[in-house]
DNA sequence: ACCTATTTATAATG
DNA sequence: TCATTATAAATAGGT
């Protein structure tokens, strides 16, 4: 909409790029704003900017936004959980449980029912064994939900503390390229540029 | 655009809310993906219909927009309050999940005292302390390891995230001052050993 | 779901 | 970056 029909590939000019950017962004956010007032839903908008600059427009909180879509997420993949966020895999067997749990209720309520004084003995005991084995189901998922718990925080700071150690190293060398330039003058600049790529 | 003009409040007319809203969906997404081609960003839309779907566009993944998000926003705020929200969601289910262990530990309680002297005394009886046991064996494992353990993880896992993002924060604004020595020569070299400093 | 009158977004331009 | 305007695109209301 606009002057010239687009063409809906990279736009290679950066000025122009910059100005469309700017301008449909505000669009979006803009019909954001308009979605979830004039049908009362939740939705989040995160746009990054070729700059790295955030842009973003939420009906409500964005966490809370974000830590629904997980959870969502879980619900239709519950098999993916398995490189991605502590918070979305602790989501997913949050919901596991819950569904186990509620089964187990229901089960409940059915036994507590009028047909509690109809059931025999058999069907009594039969009752029995499976709320047994309900409420031990839950028991070893909280097990496993605690110890998948703390396997993935572990292994995710591991990582935070390799990806530490790398920038450490990487200033040290900034560092030390910059003492080579104000010793030697500036011939080692072109270095700089390499240790930097 | 259309017919009659807008007015920015919700839609009361159930069936014209819905159209709409699946009309501006798309409409949005489709704008999230042209902006995405045509601007060379990441965006990430999350929306959630009134009946609880979830509708998304991604440019890249999701969960890495997410994650950059975080980390722009621990950027923005040293305060770090945010990433805490998805903790008290997390935290508030848990919490619901313990009720719902509570409220069937009762049900069960008030299910055997009803029923000991329709059925087996001893049984019954061994089945409530298994029960109870059982469910008072998971609630202080959790207690402990989640609160304790957990918590401490987490903290470490904080002060390493936000360590990490003061050092690419160093590092993006050493490269900021290596381009400006390109351009404009070499004059702000003592702007730079006060960023290293 | 499809149509089309109208409104809205925006590309080009100054 | 800001304002204008011609035009493309989105969509409200109707079928």
């Amino acid at each position: 909409m606009g002057r010239g029909k687009v063409t809906l590939e990279r736009i290679e000019n950066t000025t122009n790029r910059q100005v469309t950017f700017s301008k449909r962004k505000n669009g979006i956010l803009k019909k954001a704003y308009e979605l979830s007032v004039l049908c009362d839903v939740e939705i989040a908008v995160l746009i990054f900017s070729p700059t790295g600059k955030l842009y973003q427009y939420a009906s409500g909180d964005v966490d809370q936004t974000i830590a629904r879509y997980w959870s969502e997420v879980a619900l239709l993949n519950p098999n993916k959980q398995s490189s991605k966020s502590v918070e979305r895999i602790l989501k997913g067997q949050m919901e596991e449980l819950e569904r186990s749990a509620q089964s187990l209720e229901e089960r409940l309520r059915h036994l507590a029912g009028e047909d509690i004084f109809t059931l025999g003995l058999k069907e009594l005991k039969k009752l029995e064994r499976q709320l047994k084995s309900g409420v031990e189901r839950i028991r070893s998922k909280k097990r496993r939900v605690v110890s998948e718990q703390l396997n993935h925080l572990k292994s995710r700071q591991r990582d935070l503390q390799e990806e530490n150690t790398q920038l450490q190293k990487r200033l040290q060398e900034l560092r030390d390229a910059e003492m080579n330039w104000s010793i030697m003058g500036f011939h080692a600049l072109p270095a700089f540029h390499q240790r930097l790529s």
